[in-house]
DNA sequence: AGCAAGATCGGT
DNA sequence: CCGATCTTGCTG
């Protein structure tokens, strides 16, 4: 029988962010463009969690930016980092817990910043809700290798001894 | 109001 | 290694 990827509900996101992390990889984030519907498997995310996380935009607490990371998750976090770069976050957790996946690279495009630049997120999609959005969600993928590997989060120096060594990156196997 | 820093990237 | 480019949040 013929199965369709179902969009990932909002279960999936109230986990978390270090349960999420590896089991958003292999995942696919869905764009519906101009141009059709598009995939790209997600292969290197990075998680950012509480309050006492050093390296986290909540290490300062509630904020208006930092706001949307105290959100239920399944909610995007869309900013603007060196005045030039849009950064693509996955709020996860319950409410009133600050947590966030970066999406740093796909199969098809490694970095931050350049994903967005190539997928066409910006500001636009800032708490735009996974669950829910007709033009970005999150698909499960079938046929994803579980395997991964785990490394330091990467441009976090400010966040001292602890927080930087903490092995929260999570990169997809057969890179 | 002013300022320093920043979850980056591309070119020397 | 350095500059681009602008938002954020802290200081005063």
């Amino acid at each position: 029988m013929a199965t369709s990827n179902q969009r990932t509900g909002k279960d999936f996101f109230l986990k978390d962010v270090l349960d999420v992390a590896p089991s958003l990889l292999g995942s696919y984030l869905v764009m519906d463009t101009k141009e059709g519907i598009q995939r790209h498997v997600i292969s290197d995310v990075e998680v950012y969690r509480g309050e006492e996380d050093q390296a986290s935009h909540a290490r300062r607490g509630k904020t208006p930016r930092t706001r949307i990371m105290y959100s239920q998750g399944g909610l995007l976090y869309v900013y603007l980092i060196y005045g030039m770069h849009w950064m693509l976050n996955i709020v996860t957790g319950p409410v009133e817990m600050p947590q966030a996946l970066l999406i740093r690279g796909l199969k098809t495009i490694q970095g931050p910043g350049r994903l967005t630049r190539q997928l066409g997120i910006n500001g636009s999609f800032h708490e735009e809700d996974l669950t829910r959005s007709h033009r970005i969600w999150i698909e499960a993928n079938a046929s994803a290798n579980g395997g991964y590997v785990t490394r330091p989060r990467v441009g976090i120096d400010y966040a001292g001894e602890k927080w930087r060594n903490k092995p929260w990156r999570f990169i997809l196997d057969d890179q």
